[in-house]
DNA sequence: TTCTACATTATAATAGTTCTAAACTGTTGA
DNA sequence: TCAACAGTTTAGAACTATTATAATGTAGAA
């Protein structure tokens, strides 16, 4: 209930009208302790799950695609069939266990500022990620 | 000619038949100053300059899901709706230019090594990669 | 040369994502 | 208050990269 205003609230200031499709995808996003990984299939999941109000979709990716133009959601590049979008929009950084298929962050806090000693005319930096693949011990 | 037999030999110590599609895509990936990055359609668009003889989709396909098994391409994660593949398969990294869609490579001697201060258990770390997104300065 | 496992091919199938266009709804301002 | 309109949702079609299928072809072994 406090929450529901909140993202109205959010959503109207970001130049989007709070419909309830909107509102309740707001609640499975950001309504959590913590952060979290998801690919749209993910998300579906959980709506069908939260509500018997369906959501098409449409809905969800239009959803997605605003609130990560909003800075609300971040895309995360994992070689994969499918895109995997995160809550946590600070910057860090991942480890992506290839056994599990499964997207861990790094604290950035966690990692050494990472010092690039070459540039591209012309270009400014934009982000600086990294990614650490691991896999288990016994493979 | 001269490359022709290596890629022969190649092909057949990695346990994989040269037949002559595989030989042709070898000359094309492999026959250069330079490594590079593709698609499988810059691929495919290479191929069809370099030869009449067409070479199926689905050769393309398998031929470099071969080689990235015996570990001559590697793929690059690059949040796209397409996989890039790379003939660089030493340790390096990336600038993705978001306005041209262009990957190029950063020298592993241009990145400070990366420190993580954080392990997770049961795991090994398999890689490092960094990846540095630019956009034109005046963006 | 013959045999067989491996490879190529055209084509169909799959799956994630985007597009379309009609129906619906939040907001504005008369 | 409510008509008007721009923004939004929706089902389903379309699109596109990739993978699967299964028939045909071929390299290499015997
Ligand atoms: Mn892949
Ligand atoms: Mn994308
Ligand atoms: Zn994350
Ligand atoms: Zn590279």
């Amino acid at each position: 209930m406090l929450n529901y205003s909140n993202y109205i609230e959010k959503l109207r200031t970001s130049g989007l009208r709070p419909t309830k499709q909107r509102i309740k995808i707001c609640e499975i996003l950001f309504n959590t302790e913590k952060t979290f990984h998801f690919t749209i299939n993910d998300l579906v999941k959980k709506i069908s799950k939260a509500t018997n109000n369906k959501i098409s979709l449409a809905t969800v990716y239009n959803t997605v695609h605003a609130f990560k133009k909003k800075g609300y959601l971040k895309e995360i590049p994992i070689n994969s069939d499918q895109s995997y979008f995160d809550t946590n929009t600070s910057h860090h950084h991942h480890f992506y266990d290839e056994n599990q298929k499964d997207l861990i962050d790094i604290d950035d806090a966690d990692v050494e500022p990472v010092k690039i000693n070459t540039r591209i005319p012309g270009k400014k930096i934009k982000s600086v990620e990294v990614l650490v693949k691991v896999e288990d011990i016994n493979s």
